[in-house]
DNA sequence: TTGTAAGCGTTATCAA
DNA sequence: TTGATAACGCTTACAA
């Protein structure tokens, strides 16, 4: 810990007065317009440095129109997924030297009143996890024409965004790939709603690879719920009522119906992961410890720090290129193999 | 949703000249500070609107040392304490007319290197949700001179820093004196650990809650452990071990570890709550629906919202009071009462 | 490459 | 109460 000293009120006239410079050339310096390390270079920052000082933003940003500071709308944080973004996204935007603005909006019309706050405080780029996009997206469009803006996770299309996400095919076919290796024939479906984009993106990618995989399924089998261990419970249940035939493997949305899920194996008498093998799409604290008897969910996990890391650089790049195409970063998630699908050895 | 019109460039002079009137006046109608409502403060106003003009924070900032944000350093999100809390804080903080300026840093270190960030952005106030508050604490109270600090939830006593925050004693009180109303002679704990001061001040409040309330406690029945299911089936199981003699009640630090808990009575045949009740210390998802067989945990529900507006209504008013007191603003908890305490009639 | 000086848009001061 | 004007601290033309 340091000497708990703080900022004065030291400006770039003191900073220059003692390294014998002008202003401008303190800026300059300390700006990292001027490259070159010579003595005088550093000088100024040893000047800078002796007095403590540090830029007024304020009378940067007036004079610039560059404030230093990066947007972050997202839809909520008592979400695992949203909150492991932000926690991600906060130091990448720190070790780019930028501040993070956060504004939460759990609709498309939330999101829209926090973007023009943020907006109106000149955020320098705006990075979005949108919701209701097809609300959403259009004023994103617009306000793409004055910064750069970056669109996370969102399967939406748009042809003036920057996207930066994961392949929701991909995390499907990772986790078929991984049951039909494992041994596993069949396979049912216990997925989130197909309200939004990415429960009917993941549908759809299920069915796909089906036939890829060599892995059946039934209309029985397939269900869709809210997050909760009770519901699991109770459609596994209803799955397992037909006593001559049961899926070999299950695929549920996230770690609560899983738990449930288990349970209702459990209580029929049928051993994970040797006779019906679990997997999870969205991996969560749940899957690691959220059970007990030592079981454990393999899952899918999103590369967060790659996420934050991309979306940060390409705001930050992007300050430059004035004409451009939009671009897409698709990330690859890692299949993390626990208990529920593996016998241990 | 609106037109989807963005700010341009209208200045405080473009309206000044619609209105008729001097830049000053203007600046004197839209920020508050001339309150009367007369024609000329509507011709102002309605200039305003017409324009879309909206201030530009940074010349406003430059010249009157007033940001219009707030700095909010949490340890980390993916905890449902300080999620739930920032997600508590953000319309909070918009409601005053401010921004929130994010910081996250699970060490002292890291806190400090966040909040001195956030500093050289020129916040106008400082919310923290402190870590080794032994550290930190002594360097808040430098920054406290600077601006307005307001520490949430930590238990430090410091006579230069606002806080709010809930009392754990009263926690401990309400849940002793439910578990009692609700039959039980007797109780076990499983708390966090003791490393931290909170740890400790539940602790004792545990102890000093058993004269009181009537209960009775036994060392053997007396454990810490880190949150996970399987470290509460673990020592429950062991508390359990002694068929002779078993607690009617457990006090659990948190939904895993009760989770843990409750699988350890189902397995040693014991029923909840007919003759164990569980009662959890913080509330969190895996209270209300996070088990299955339709138990869900009776919890004690922190006052997010109320915390969250003190908070920012303090560092909102002390912008003012140039010599004060700290403030210490402690609010009620709220006990949830579900199913593993009380039998349903 | 460096210094000089003119702004950036607002609020504060001061005089009317 | 209002208006004219200086000042906030920085960046950036432009000149040297």
């Amino acid at each position: 810990m340091s000497q708990h000293s703080l900022g004065d009120d030291v400006s770039i006239a003191n900073v220059a007065a003692v390294a014998g410079v002008s202003t401008a050339t303190v800026s300059r310096v300390l700006s990292g317009r001027r490259r070159k390390d010579d003595d005088l270079s550093r000088r100024v920052r040893a000047a800078a440095k002796q007095l403590n000082y540090s830029v007024n933003y304020a009378a940067s940003a007036l004079r610039s129109a560059k404030t230093n500071s990066i947007g972050l709308i997202v839809p909520e944080l008592n979400n695992s997924l949203y909150s492991s973004l932000t926690q991600a996204i906060e130091p990448a935007v720190n070790h780019a030297g930028k501040q993070l603005i956060l504004g939460i909006g759990s609709t498309a019309a939330e999101q829209e009143q926090r973007i023009r706050l943020v907006l109106s405080h000149r955020v320098d780029a705006l990075i979005i996890i949108p919701v209701e996009t097809e609300f959403i997206v259009p004023f994103l469009e617009t306000v793409a024409k004055q910064i750069p803006v970056v669109q996370l996770l969102s399967q939406t299309y748009s042809n003036k965004l920057d996207w930066v996400g994961i392949s929701e095919t991909t995390v499907m076919q990772i986790i078929a790939d991984h049951l039909s290796t494992a041994g596993a024939r069949s396979v049912a479906y216990i997925g989130s709603s197909t309200d939004d984009l990415d429960g009917m993106t993941l549908f759809t990618a299920f069915h796909m690879q089906m036939t890829v995989s060599g892995l059946s399924t039934y209309t029985e089998w397939i269900h869709f719920t809210q997050e909760s261990v009770d519901s699991g419970y109770r459609i596994m249940q209803k799955i397992l009522s037909d006593h001559s035939f049961y899926p070999e493997s299950v695929i549920c949305s996230d770690g609560l119906t899983a738990v449930g899920v288990y349970r209702a194996c459990a209580a029929a008498g049928l051993s994970v992961p040797e006779e019906i093998k679990i997997a999870v799409l969205h991996d969560s604290a749940l899957c690691e410890n959220g059970t007990f008897e030592s079981v454990s969910f393999t899952s899918v996990q999103l590369p967060w720090d790659r996420i934050a890391a991309e979306a940060v650089t390409l705001v930050a790049a992007e300050q430059e290129r004035k004409s451009w195409l939009p671009s897409r970063r698709e990330l690859e998630p890692e299949l993390i193999i626990r208990k529920s699908t593996v016998v241990s050895s």
